[in-house]
DNA sequence: ATGGCACCTGTAGCAACTACAGGATCAAGA
DNA sequence: TCTTGATCCTGTAGTTGCTACAGGTGCCAT
């Protein structure tokens, strides 16, 4: 159970090198120990919370949402209300993307649908772009 | 019907200034005119271009959209099927982030729904966030 | 002709990484 | 033990699509 060189946390996680040291820089992922020449050495803890920041980075949670749970005491103590909040705020956040892209999705494929592969001005698509936006 | 300043065609477009030169900087935008002292003077073709440009940005064409279209000769000289495969190409990627979003949507509404609000290990969330992702 | 706003260029900042450059360290074989 | 090559270190610069200065001019109305 020896430690983790950056390289083999990198292998595990699938975060690439300069990612791992970055999310150290600003915060995210706590520093790990050190050899005696300087390289990072990391735990079973840094693995967990590298994993976990990916998956949420994955799930679109932006990195100040994640730093909010973290700082919450990270996995393992954080309240799970607060953490529910956080989650309750990004849904919304997704519900109300979801709900811009089905508007331009019907947009788009009533648009395109019109199109003859003539020349402009008989191009819906170059029509459509040209109305201002009424949003 | 004399030429804009750089500044009204920012408050008739709702395009920042900077943004402005930004896009003439990066090819967006043609180069317009000058006066003797060196001021940008615009037409109403700016305003017609820069109104496209914002358009287009809005409904998540990317840059590179954007210029591929112009580069057909601008809105009023492109060709519609030409147009048309960027916006069908455009369409598919709106879908398909549809479909990840309803995932999304899926998993974080039915986990937020078996929250408890007491302490971990009992939330729901953080043992979402910990399982890998089988993306 | 002069005040004050608008405009100019150029550079630096933002997020969230990614990618070097140049140098030190580590581990493993000879 | 020594050497070699992979890995690691720091620090800086690049990316995209803007935004925000700093510091210097131009424009125009009074």
């Amino acid at each position: 159970m020896a430690g983790l060189s950056i390289g083999a946390l990198a292998r595990r996680t699938g975060v690439h090198i300069e990612t791992i040291r970055y999310f150290e820089k600003v915060g995210l992922l706590e520093a790990p120990g050190r050899t005696e020449g300087g390289h990072r050495v990391y735990t079973e803890q840094h693995v967990r919370a590298l994993s976990f920041i990916k998956r949420a980075r994955e799930l679109g949670f932006t990195p100040a949402d994640v730093r909010a749970i973290l700082n919450l005491g990270g996995p393992g103590r954080a309240y799970c209300d607060e953490v529910q909040e956080i989650a309750v705020h990004h849904l919304k956040q997704v519900r109300s993307k979801m709900l811009d892209l089905e508007r331009l999705e019907r947009l788009l494929a009533s648009t395109v649908e019109r199109c003859s592969g003539g020349h402009v001005p008989d191009c819906p698509v170059i029509e459509m772009l040209e109305q201002p936006s009424r949003k």
